[in-house]
DNA sequence: CATGAATGAGAGTTCATTCAT
DNA sequence: GATGAATGAACTCTCATTCAT
């Protein structure tokens, strides 16, 4: 029945070979991958790979948007089934950094996209990102409007410290070595959270807040008349 | 007179080619540079490389370190020349985000290595980076003894944060665009800072107890004050 | 009703096969050319093409037989609907030097075909070339035989002067530049013809000759237009 | 002594390759000759030929610029050494149908050049032909002065018989068989000259000259009045 | 008969590395 | 020590040809 038409065998077929590449650019980088392996991979033929893609790099496209659709649909997904800013913040940190750790070589590949596909760049990037992150915006917007955080929160720098944390974590775990299964991803996350979350949330305005900043101002002074000293 | 004797020209010689191997793993990736295209820009012979370096990997090597040494050194004088936890955090937060502006491409590097050169992965990196980031540890705990920062925070998290939020921002603003210099390095780095600074401050348990802290820091500032009079 | 029998509607298939391969070969040469350029030229599948021929060298065989059978009847025709050596040489030029502007890819194709097809060669250059030329040949001698063209001419010497000039100049025009339509091919198949006539006409070897060839050919218009009144 | 300077032993290699090149182009074609063909008859490894040339098409400029040159220099050298215009022109084109049989292919070549390096077309073909042409054009022209050829020759017109006349006789001979060495070259270019003098030398202008033209007129309205009556 | 997806041999080209000078 | 010419393995991509549908 299924897989029986044309049409059909062809879809597979091209699901194949992406899912090979991604695989074998994920092990060895794009430039150390061979088109020879990536066909060997998916059970077919070098030249067969050219009929479904111009090239090496419409390969890394394909592969790279394949990802960052599945990475967008699974984060979409989790949150929709999910109640409270909170957990759905641990959520996609949880999401983000197994696939970081799963995944390390194809977020780069993205990067190397910018320079590699002349006409791809900012606009391939965006498009991909924007979606993505779109989710995570839409979380801590929900958040600011029950309350629960600073109203007058930067959303860039939240998002920076929220993905830039995870995935310098997930950086760091691999360097350490390869044995993933190892990493306890569940409490990276919570803690993780935790954190931002302090930052983040809705502070009481309190008239003692000022105070640290007073006292920031008089040790600037302080640094100034001890260099002039010396 | 300086660099006359042999041991410094040689010196000289290895240090052009690690430059210029920067310059061009900068512009080019490792793979997209070619030995001869260092050597040009080196102004040495293809060949010559090869009586400094044993192959393409020592020569990335080789660049990586000299990049983390630098960036540790200038990291720690920095942080050295000026006086509390939170305008040290903030300047390295700057010089961070500056470097990562200016030298993305080889912090990617440094990953490569890990893929490339088996021996080197965890050693390697290890060694450079922890080095490295001890001056932010430095200042975190030091910023915990003073009993500004909560004492029970999660190092390793906070480092996450801070690095990861500010990679996270400098690769934003690469892919939006090739011109570093429009870049308000100032304003992210401290707003960064703010907000990581938010969620990682000794919380008042009690309402007392967050005065004692302006007060103790206020002592502070007076002993200085009163030791420059002197 | 035309074309509608199975004989038919196969026949007018590889005709549009060897069209399109004639147009493609003289577009890009016999090693530029795809199959499947060809194919989606003529308006079918790649596979269709090699029901109807072997390979691609008798796919260029056949485009070089039916361009030379073409050229053939053109020239046999065009000089049965005229009289005179010099008016029947005169269209010759013209036509050779047409159809080697228009085609000139497909006359190297020839050449080509004598390489690359080792059971060609000889056999079916001469063939095609044989009679093709044999046109020439017959207007030549029928000129010799009126009288108007030196007897013991060499009618291989002026055949290759004749179609080598032809060519040539079609080849130096050709190199100049792609705007074909701005050439004077009646000019220069013209001035070839006469410079050929002064070098191939019967020459006098008497004063009186010369006078006695004037009045017989005034003598044969006369009949002829004798011939006309009744 | 001679050939061991690393000056000479470049200009030894590039020496072999070009010619290696010919000598492959000659027998394959461009399209048929491989670069590792190239490579092994000139006894280097496929690499080093980039190191002399920047890629095929290079390869194949240098070869036609050389055979142009040698040619050029041939045809100038026979014509100094000797005296009178018809026994210069016979040695012209015995040197012109000896080159076109041994190198046929590489004349070709030269068309190839036009279509494949864009940049050079006109203007590489024009010099290298030119300076070649100019040889027979400065024999001419002496003939001329001296009195020997006709003076409103059309130097265009007995340029393209002279040479198209030989290379078409020669590509005949080479479509009949391979063994070059039984063509009598001395017999086909004294043949072929005569008769190119018979129609360019210089004639005495007679009154009869004109009758021919007076019944190619009568013969025009002969032909004009039986297609009426048809 | 017709299709067009699949094949895989083979091409041009690059470049890290070596080694005679 | 320094050079840079030479190497040749390895890569990407093309395309004539086949064959299951």
């Amino acid at each position: 029945m299924s897989g029986s038409t044309r049409r059909e065998r062809v879809e597979r077929r091209e699901e194949a070979i992406v899912q090979a590449a991604h695989a074998v650019f994920s092990e060895l980088g794009f430039d150390g991958a061979t088109i020879a392996g990536i066909a060997s991979r998916a059970g077919v033929a070098e030249g067969t790979i050219y009929l479904y893609f111009k090239n090496k790099n419409a390969l890394l496209e394909a592969v790279v948007g394949r990802f960052y659709r599945q990475l967008t649909d699974g984060a979409a997904s989790g949150v929709e089934s999910l109640r409270g800013t909170r957990r759905q913040l641990e959520f996609l940190a949880r999401h983000h950094l197994v696939n970081c750790l799963a995944h390390w070589r194809i977020l780069e590949l993205m990067m190397l996209l910018y320079g590699r596909v002349p006409e791809y760049g900012q606009d391939g990037y965006y498009r991909f990102n924007k979606t993505y992150v779109a989710v995570f915006d839409g979380v801590v917007r929900a958040g600011i409007d029950r309350g629960e955080l600073e109203p007058d929160l930067s959303l860039a720098i939240v998002r920076d410290l929220f993905y830039g944390g995870l995935e310098y974590s997930a950086r760091t775990q691999l360097l350490r070595g390869p044995d993933i299964d190892g990493i306890d991803v569940d409490a990276i996350a919570r803690r993780l959270v935790d954190m931002l979350w302090a930052g983040a949330q809705r502070r009481p305005v309190a008239a003692g807040d000022d105070d640290s900043t007073v006292v920031d101002r008089l040790e600037a002074v302080a640094d100034r008349l001890e260099r002039l000293k010396t």
